[in-house]
DNA sequence: CTCCTAAGTCATCGATCGGTGACTTAGACC
DNA sequence: GGTCTAAGTCACCGATCGATGACTTAGGAG
């Protein structure tokens, strides 16, 4: 026998399959028979133990979303950070995507938008605003960051446009500092080697 | 009787309603016998017409989505006139949002995904791209441009980042300017009232 | 070995979905 | 008014989904 009995695992295993369903095919095109079927288990026990997909859906998302860099090098340096996290990093776990990215196509679902936007502000907003620390509307200036990033991520893996997804973390470099400057105001070093 | 029997303008009542269902509630999120309740119209009458529910989509969004505004003037005032018809045009129509936005909810469909990038680069980019002339990297920055007013579009509407869906097309002026020259290489005026 | 608890299964329900084919009816034309 | 065509309707199919409750079985404790 492949498992032994043990509830625990189990519903490890279980979260860990419905996030890469969840992330791959979004919440509507994931079934808990799949999910279930991916662990090789009943799907009944889906709802014994999470209550409801949609319990599911939180669980898995909740558990996988806060890979977020810690503020521990120089402030300068979190633009890159950031960007290599949000675009570069190997998400294939997540089927290619940042999970960020994958859950805007659960978005629709108001407890699914409430969690991106949360996950979004505390974990990516709230780091960068150091960036913009001095600045009269420093939010403002955070949050244009932060679409910016989330709009590569976008171009790169949902939408495939041509140049961008094919560029690599050195092409976008200068451009990085360029904008970073441009929105904070102050110079913002790019380290040359990730 | 509210309406007498005319092909073309039931055909088109059903496009229009299912463009605002797709927008709003994602192509999973809609249903064939929804759209038709709208329109007061048998279901079967949707597949009469446009073959499928895939039909029915492609269609709808296809006559939606060419709303690109003209380089009839300067080319510096381009990045003003596609942050407000990307952000600030009135899309109530789209249930609030830009189709391009909305369509990221239907992603994971292979042909959804094709589509928004054949309308994203020429729609949008192939505009854009005069702005980079003379760079080396010219289709690098264009998209990199064309990133940040889609990830803006995104955090206002479907993420509902805090800031940003507060902020004005007056707030959001200096920025635009800023990143344009950063990104361009040279200073793009930013037209004072829109 | 026995028993008992919890992990896991089975059968099934009710709703909804996309889709099909036979049918009905409105309305222009003579 | 009668008739013929096309616009629109009705009844229904097969599949799939989320969810429920009764059931079975694994495996440690005594």
């Amino acid at each position: 026998m492949a498992h032994k009995r043990d509830r625990e695992a189990t519903r490890a295993r279980l979260l860990e399959c419905a996030r890469l369903r969840f992330a791959r095919d979004g919440y509507d095109g994931t079934s808990v028979r799949d999910v279930a079927g991916d662990v090789g288990v009943d799907p009944a026990l889906v709802f014994r133990y999470f209550g409801s997909k949609s319990g599911l859906f939180t669980q898995a998302m909740a558990g996988s979303s806060a890979p977020v860099v810690l503020p521990d090098g120089p402030v300068e340096e979190l633009p890159a950070k950031l960007l290599h996290q949000l675009v570069f990093e190997d998400w294939s776990e997540y089927a290619g995507e940042h999970p960020l990215v994958a859950m805007l196509r659960s978005a629709g679902h108001e407890d699914t938008k409430d969690r991106l936007r949360q996950q979004i502000c505390e974990g990516y907003l709230d780091v960068l605003s150091q960036l913009a620390e001095g600045n009269e509307d420093k939010n403002l200036r955070t949050e244009l960051f932060g679409a910016w990033l989330l709009g590569i991520g976008i171009l790169r893996t949902a939408v495939g446009t041509p140049t961008l997804s094919k560029a690599t973390e050195e092409d976008l470099r200068p451009h990085l500092a360029a904008v970073a400057e441009a929105l904070f105001g102050r110079p913002v070093p790019v380290p040359k080697n990730g």
